[in-house]
DNA sequence: GATAAACTCCGGTTGC
DNA sequence: TGCAACCGGAGTTTA
């Protein structure tokens, strides 16, 4: 499942085959549009599946850029500017092919769900598999008011205060640490994965709740979320579940991974222990971590 | 009104 | 071999 570090490498890697194109033509799934027939918007938010495919066209993709685990394709036409604004959720992947045969993996080939043809030949894809991403065609931003609420990016110089801000409100201070860190409004980017790894190198406890850890062991962990983050881009993320990038290939952030997934501690041999946060899946250490 | 918990989307994977 | 249970970002709905 793609993370901020993951969603940084498909951008890495879309920058520079993507940007400077034109789109010439937009193809969404029928998936797509027997959902929307139903009342449902099936990856496609916010417009209708006829009116998406006719406002892309002839769009040129100026820039790309991650925020948060989002990607945001800044687009134009006719001088005027517009954003697609791209989640891959679980299970979503971008590849940039001559023609949509290329795609190797049988279960990203089966579901496609938007081809963009560009009008120097070749093609943009998107595919998911469980259908949790999103394709939201905006004007502006605050469109979509979720996109106004984010937490700045980890990687900026206010992030950590920004966090301290947020963890004393009332609506969080009583709530376990890691359900706070992997709030997209506290900050941003911080998937299951790596919540898990950074708790456990800071030898906290993920039910811990936020008002029983000081300002100075808060900014510790934020610390060690940011050290982690970084390392995973570098190790070109990790490759767990349907996670590819725009090749197809596989990043080696996995095999450096200490606690998510583990059932022995590396640090004391002692069994991991799992509980249930917010609704996902934790695991620890009940030796190392309090 | 603010907050929280429940619910929704889905198919590959897992376990019986 | 079949089949039901399980999982989870982020948004929406219900309590």
């Amino acid at each position: 499942m793609p993370e901020l570090p993951e969603v940084e490498g498909v951008v890495q890697a879309l920058k520079p085959e993507i940007e400077g194109r034109t789109i010439k033509q937009v193809q969404l799934s029928e998936i797509i549009r027997f959902s929307f027939s139903e009342g449902k918007q099936c990856i496609v938010k916010q417009s209708e599946p006829d009116a998406f495919e006719m406002a892309l066209t002839q769009m040129t993709i100026q820039k790309i850029e991650r925020r948060a685990k989002y990607i945001f394709f800044h687009l134009l036409k006719e001088d005027v500017s517009y954003i697609l604004v791209s989640h891959l959720g679980m299970t979503g992947a971008w590849f940039v092919v001559n023609s949509p045969e290329e795609i190797g993996e049988a279960k990203f080939k089966k579901h496609i769900h938007a081809t963009f043809q560009m009008t120097d030949g070749g093609y943009l894809i998107y595919s998911d598999i469980r259908r949790f991403g999103e394709l939201r065609f905006l004007a502006q931003l605050a469109d979509h008011a979720p996109l106004t609420k984010m937490a700045p990016e980890p990687f900026d110089e206010a992030a950590s205060d920004f966090f301290i801000a947020k963890s004393l409100l009332p609506k969080y201070e009583k709530k376990a640490v890691k359900e706070v860190i992997m709030d997209g409004q506290v900050i941003s980017g911080c998937g299951n994965i790596y919540a898990t790894e950074a708790l456990f190198a800071q030898k906290i406890h993920p039910a811990r709740k936020m008002n029983r850890i000081s300002e100075k062991r808060k900014r510790q962990l934020f610390e060690a979320i940011v050290a982690v983050l970084r390392q995973s881009i570098e190790a070109g993320g990790s490759t767990i579940s349907d996670y590819r990038n725009i090749n197809g290939g596989a990043g080696s952030m996995q095999n450096r991974l200490k606690m998510y997934g583990k059932k022995i501690c590396p640090e004391c041999g002692t069994d991991t222990s799992q509980m249930t946060i917010g609704g996902r899946t934790s695991v620890f250490c009940p030796n190392c971590q309090h």
